[in-house]
DNA sequence: ATGCAGGACAGAT
DNA sequence: ATCTGTCCTGCA
């Protein structure tokens, strides 16, 4: 496959791209962002889920489960209508494992036409394309508390996670925690430890399977004491602290381990809501604002309203007269007043507050 | 340089 | 059921 991106198609959608991935939803890190004059380009390599395909292009020696492509993903910084997406397949190296089952070039027709409409349903997952905003900011609009929101999230969308169990690990890691700290913690995880993948534009990482976190260590001092080695500062090569993720280490590990012997991830997407919460609630470092927001993000429950310190100081002052509401108070108001909207509610509430100025008013 | 922001959780009321 | 102190790190 001499031919660098293939495909060149477009989504005709109402979205600001930008905004969606720099919105600190805790579905996943930020895609590999550049900026090229008046386009913006976004790249990630994601996992397709082609069984026919996956088997025709298989060496029965290697047990692949999905296909991996990079997405490229482009818009006019001056038009939120539309974008373009380009995918393209991995590079075939020596050594490399995909040298020996990516042989796409004898790819049918066919086979292309079902990558390309995965493609499609996978990108209209991830940034909710179905989702119809324009209803939403009829809705928005009808509230004086919320129209003003409308002018400062247009474009914005749930940015829903491309692997539920990322983003699980993620939300764990945003818990108490800074937007950016535990975007980098993820970035830093996924490159130490996630699988590598060549691309002819560079390298991009998977993210680690949850029988990879059991096997990495908690802290530094932990992996010197199993390996005897007295590491230089930052040398460490197998310890979560040395991500950045503090405290929350042991819940990253127990996690995993309950999401492989006690729960199957993808039962959830077919439970209700209460239950899927009561669900994900007992996972080690999930806490109700933490649950909501993987549900939200990860499974696409969009009755959720995640109530951190933020969306609880916003509430109290639009809708309480700004008498101080608890976290749980402001969960339950949230899913009570906006029902099927409360997800996006949240969102653009969280935004609106974030770029009005609002923040600082009300910040005390 | 110290102090603070950000949720979960264990232990107390 | 609701409150309090503690956890880790990056940034004033």
């Amino acid at each position: 496959m001499q031919c660098d991106f293939m495909s060149n198609s477009k989504f005709n959608s109402l979205i600001n791209l930008n905004l969606t991935q720099e919105s600190g939803q805790t579905s996943q890190a930020p895609w590999r962002h550049n900026s090229i004059g008046n386009i913006d380009e976004f790249s990630e390599l994601i996992y397709l889920k082609v069984p026919s395909i996956i088997e025709e292009l298989n060496d029965e020696t290697i047990n692949l489960n999905s296909l991996p492509i990079l997405l490229k993903l482009s818009q006019d910084k001056s038009n939120y209508n539309e974008f373009a997406y380009l995918y393209k397949f991995p590079k075939k190296i020596g050594n490399n494992q995909f040298s020996n089952i990516m042989d796409v070039e004898n790819l049918s027709k066919n086979d292309i036409k079902t990558i390309e409409n995965e493609i499609r349903d996978e990108l209209t997952k991830i940034y909710d394309l179905d989702f119809d905003l324009e209803k939403f900011y009829k809705f928005l609009l009808d509230d004086e508390k919320l129209a003003p929101s409308v002018e400062f999230c247009n474009g914005l969308r749930l940015f829903i996670a491309k692997d539920p169990f990322e983003c699980i690990i993620s939300s764990i890691c945003s818990a108490n925690n800074s937007i950016k700290r535990w975007t980098q913690s993820i970035d830093k995880i996924k490159h130490n430890w996630g699988e590598r993948i060549e691309f002819d534009s560079g390298a991009f990482y998977g993210f680690p399977r949850p029988e990879q976190f059991l096997d990495f260590f908690e802290t530094p001092i932990e992996e010197a004491d199993y390996d005897g080695h007295c590491y230089e500062i930052g040398c460490y090569k197998k310890n979560l602290k040395s991500c950045g993720v503090g405290y929350r280490a042991p819940y990253m590990k127990k996690a995993s381990q309950m999401l492989i012997e006690d729960i199957n991830i993808d039962d959830i997407f077919s439970m209700d809501y209460d239950e899927a919460f009561n669900l994900i609630l007992g996972l080690p470092g999930v806490g109700p604002k933490v649950a909501d927001c993987i549900l939200l993000y990860g499974f696409g429950f969009e009755e959720a309203f995640p109530s951190d310190v933020w969306i609880k100081r916003i509430v109290s002052h639009l809708y309480f007269d700004g008498e101080e509401i608890s976290a749980d108070k402001t969960r339950d108001f949230g899913i009570e007043q906006f029902g099927d909207y409360a997800g996006y509610a949240q969102l653009y509430l969280f935004h609106y507050a974030r770029k009005s100025g609002l923040m600082e008013t009300i910040k005390k």
